[in-house]
DNA sequence: AGTAAGCTTGCACACTGACGCAAACATGCA
DNA sequence: TGCATGTTTGCGTCAGTGTGCAAGCTTACT
């Protein structure tokens, strides 16, 4: 098959190839932050992770909402503070799937060409 | 634990969370290679790459060049044709492992309080 | 009401990166 | 050697975005 037939047919790895996702993920500051989240195994206030990167509290602001907004976390609000959580479920669900989706496109030695 | 103290301890989930990688992927044209060669199940030249997005062929050169350097990808030269394939296993591994990263750091429910 | 804590938003700035064009480079063929 | 093919690289442009500061907003407490 050609690149650029293979272009137009939608396959099932394309549903698995989120940009959004991929962007969100790929800043260091970002990165960091949803490691924090992950080792506490707990929701975390902005001013808490604040405190865990070398940034402004503004910016750590800016990067919670743009993670909650790819799916990376979830938010809730207590009072006046605002506490962010990994979505662990969906994560390791998006990952497993991607994986299983490349899997599925790698040729097996010995089979019929297409 | 405080995100704080997360920061400085190294989990096993960083080892996985790879800034390169992930901002290699977040990009819809470079996306839209990966998809193409991963859905035609073989190596591809840059010259058939380029009839399936809309970016002129430099571009493209560029593009795969950055994905091969962030692990997505693997280069082969053929007289004067560049052939690009990508590395599924590896990448299959990757996800994985981060899938199982992440789960890990999922807190139990009834688990002791730490 | 007044004040403080927690967070968000507007603004300006610097930097990055995707892009196209043109030139250069490498290889194959006549 | 000359030319065509396939790819990379240099350069300028332009949009996007990460950042800090300051102001504004919401909630809690006195």
């Amino acid at each position: 098959m050609k690149p650029q037939e293979a272009s137009q047919c939608c396959g099932p790895i394309d549903e698995f190839l989120d940009a959004e996702l991929f962007k969100a993920l790929g800043e260091p500051t970002r990165l960091k932050l949803i490691s924090c989240l992950a080792k506490c195994g707990r929701a975390c206030s902005v001013t808490e992770l604040t405190e865990c990167c070398a940034v402004d509290f503004s910016v750590v602001s800016r990067h919670l909402g743009l993670l909650e907004k790819a799916g990376v976390l979830t938010v809730t609000k207590q009072g006046r503070t605002v506490f962010y959580e990994v979505r662990y479920k969906h994560l390791t669900e998006a990952f497993r799937a991607l994986a299983k989706a490349i899997e599925g496109c790698r040729p097996k030695r010995g089979a019929a060409k297409a």
